[in-house]
DNA sequence: TATGAATGAGGCTTCATTCAT
DNA sequence: AATGAATGAAGCCTCATTCAT
């Protein structure tokens, strides 16, 4: 080996652990969501980062650690899906679109789709973020009642199916998000499934 | 060692193929649907199905054959689900208590709801048996759509959102669904919901 | 299941002890010789008797007494090869046809082969079975001898390599036997192999 | 359990690749030669180079991989096996010595008596190799041939059992190479080997 | 922090052998 | 004597984790 030997091993990107850690959630999200839980493999996340295998261990202590830490953080990011501005006041389309729209951006946000499909192969696993889940849909879910409680009560039509099983209005987009766990993120049983969506509250509001 | 040691090695018995088959498929189908494909183990479907591990290998050839066996078998059992008679001449109601009997016998069936865990995690080694699956709900969606529309027709209310987006029709089952993959097999977001169900039908046809 | 159900699971063909040990060593020459003692399986070796597994062990208590007793066999065979008629008064020509024959009925039989192919990497396990072997070889290589001894003795050239080294006069044919236990049973280095040896052995002898 | 109970895990040594690539090739030798492809274990091998059975998955893909890349190496040592000097104007005696050595340097290395007990069993599985032998062996014959008519065209006797069967004159040291993979690597048919085929060739050139 | 060879537990698979039929 | 389902030990291979560099 003479001086001049180079054989630049790999370039050596050293990151601090801030930056560092969401890229590792991001590739850890990825595997994970492809092959689940098990058949994700350390050396691939690792890979899909920039890092070798032994560089994860740096940042996290075990697999189930990253695991975890994703679970945390797409929790927290779909549970904080902005509300949009939303008036008592507003005729039945307006309030249509506003559910749908929040709907859209709570359950559809990529993150989303991708945390479905941990939560159900790991269900037995992560029983906590499996209740997290629940309850942050259950969060949506009254948010949305008191919209349309409000607007049916302002229409005298209390005695509405919407009124007594308030879950209805949610389970078009649970139906999208299904899809699109199972068969894809651009999948969906109608292309214009938004539509779809508003037009169903509107008749039911109506 | 006395004399009346007794260490049983195990009994063996002996069935043939067509009656092993299907207890491997159940077992297999209880260990997929709690760890998935990768974390499920081989000793643990054969204990479950009185085997040793070995003995699997009498009856399929790896674990991939056991799972696409499985997959196959599911699949047929939920297709075959039976359609209930409904008149075309019902009314509302009837129709809509046809549609969510129907509805609940094919996609909240146990094997059903198995099966989905199955393929979400799943889904990209096992594209073939995805794209039936969508197949199978294709199929009893358009079941429910020739119905809603003879009734929708015979009230001359072809404009109905029901009308347009057949697949809203399918939603609060698809909910249940999803519900029962995640919670639980008693899950749903409302106990009622098949009421809830038909509530909605007979709102939209009505 | 009616009384005319006929399955027919597969002939079940009896044979006496005494018919069936021939065609299951040919069977086991056959595997053993081409995948080796560790590398054959029984299932292959009763497949190709027409026997099924369970069915071997009627005949034989183990793969390694399976074998024995085909080493046993073959190395009897091999041994108890005939020995042309030799007449101590013959010419050069045809001692050296008598030798060559005597040596290719001997070596080149095709249980010679294979039985070197079993030989060579069981060597280890099987030391008196290859003393056996060397044993065989020795006493064809002495009758050789001694023949060419008489030859060369009538013709006053006992100084000849032949009557110092008589294993030379075996390494063509010798030669040959590795050729076609590496590159199988048509192969040679020459395809004329016989003529040359004889020849070779009469150059030596005049 | 003592305070001193030092249980010394093993030492892990590491190794570069290049370093630890031929270490683990030596022990595969070793272990391939003894029991054969089938035969012989990852563990064995491992143990034998210092490596965990684990480990020697970071260098090979499997044993299929180690025994193929064992074969290349054996392959190109044997071929390249210098060529002494040679004076085509040398007499007979010097030719013949030159021959000898340069087969025994050759065909009885130590490597080359290895590499046939494992080309024989396994002469299926790499059949590749197998010819790459054969015609190694070819370019050796050739140029003994290519030696010997030389000499037997200066001395007039291009008609000799030699020139027209120039396989003859490797066949002693292919009879010592069989004895030495059937025996074992100390084993020849006659200790003074080299001398029989050197006087073999003499006599034959004379 | 980062690398990647090395470990070792654990899973999949094979196969000689057993045994109820 | 024969079958073939079943066992269980053993081997190959994977991969989460460790650690010297």
């Amino acid at each position: 080996m003479n001086d001049n030997d180079s054989h630049q091993p790999k370039r050596r990107v050293r990151l601090a652990p801030e930056a560092r850690m969401p890229l590792i959630l991001d590739a850890a999200l990825e595997e994970f969501s492809r092959r689940g839980f098990s058949g994700a493999r350390m050396d691939d996340i690792a890979l899909r980062c920039g890092l070798s295998k032994g560089g994860l261990y740096a940042h996290f202590g075990s697999k189930d650690e990253i695991f975890k830490a994703l679970l945390d953080r797409t929790l927290q990011r779909i549970d904080w899906a902005q509300m949009p501005q939303s008036g008592a006041d507003a005729d039945n389309r307006a309030v249509a679109e506003w559910i749908v729209a929040r709907l859209h951006e709570a359950v559809l946000a990529p993150d989303a789709v991708a945390l479905l499909r941990l939560l159900i192969p790991e269900r037995e696993r992560v029983p906590l973020r499996v209740e997290e889940w629940r309850g942050m849909i259950q969060r949506h879910s009254e948010q949305v009642h008191a919209v349309i409680s409000d607007n049916l009560k302002a229409g005298g039509r209390q005695n509405c199916v919407l009124a007594r099983h308030p879950w209805l209005a949610l389970s078009p987009m649970i139906h999208v998000l299904l899809w699109q766990a199972l068969f894809g993120e651009g999948s969906a049983p109608d292309v214009h499934y938004r539509q779809a969506h508003v037009d169903l509250l509107c008749e039911l509001l109506a």
